[in-house]
DNA sequence: CCCGCAACTGCAAACCATTTGCAGCTCGGC
DNA sequence: GCCGAGCTGCAAATGGTTTGCAGTTGCGGG
């Protein structure tokens, strides 16, 4: 066929599943959305979303409108790599999306970071100033191989 | 006299100072600027800067491209918060700024977190991919003491 | 298979932070 | 005091994101 998806991705049917589940309509926008989040191995931009949509389908509101209602529902996780543009991708059902990233600071390439520091110092940090309900984020900036030495 | 600026905030003549010995010229809206960072505790955006500013003194592009200056200049260090809107504080001389935070969600209060945890991490994960000058970013967030209880 | 209607879409306008073009003003070295 | 590069003020442009609204469609019910 063509274009595969990671192994790991959900099938687009457990996709579209999660969102009859809550009353949601299965549109054809939403469907292209999804499909397209599927393969894909790093976070996409809604302009990247929106440009890899069939002729016709879709909306650059719209995909702004359904990815919206994907993060609400906790079915992709958004990110921020610094440069304005917000990034998101598709999780897998129960999965809470915490992860870190290594981003070139030249040519955006993304690399996943798996480890986490200690959720003790989290937890630490919390009680010692009374917040609740924390979260953080940890990004990582450089320079990845190929743009080593031409910087502009 | 009036709005005491934190014990170690560094002079204005040093600031300003710093502009000359780099050939930038000491004008009004830079001068009111500085003052008003140095008097701030925490990371202030241009918005606030610029409604700081004493009447008929600069104008919020005049703020946008001095904060640049600024920041070009490692005089102040710029951080993101996750709302859209960046801030920015005064650094002291030789200082790097490194540094991270812990913000309420809700009323966007913000706390200093002293420790850095993720020094070796960012040896190690620069090594493992072949990164160089890797950097990080880490923000805390959560709900402060007084939100709790309450959200929206 | 057809209805009815809330949910959803497409398109355009609005928003907001940030950037930029440009003509006139000012800092600071001479 | 003079002059030129550096700055400023104002207004218009950008670019990502949001919103209003009228028309369309998914889908449960008949
Ligand atoms: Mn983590
Ligand atoms: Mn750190
Ligand atoms: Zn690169
Ligand atoms: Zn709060």
């Amino acid at each position: 066929m063509s274009m595969s998806a990671p192994a790991h991705a959900p099938p687009l049917e457990e996709l579209t599943h999660r969102l009859r589940r809550r009353e949601r309509r299965v549109t054809a926008p939403r469907q292209a959305i999804l499909e397209f989040l599927r393969r894909q191995t790093h976070p996409a931009s809604r302009k990247e979303i929106f440009s890899a949509l069939p002729r016709g389908v879709g909306d650059l509101a719209t995909v702004y409108r359904s990815v919206q209602l994907l993060e609400s529902m906790g079915m992709v996780q958004r990110f921020d790599f610094g440069d304005g543009v917000a990034r998101y991708r598709l999780l897998a059902e129960g999965e809470d999306g915490h992860r870190h990233h290594l981003i070139c600071r030249q040519c955006r390439t993304v690399v996943e970071v798996r480890e986490c520091f200690a959720a003790d110092l989290e937890r630490q940090i919390a009680r010692r100033n009374g917040y609740r309900a924390v979260s953080h984020r940890l990004e990582f900036f450089g320079l990845c191989p190929q743009c080593q030495g031409a910087e502009p």
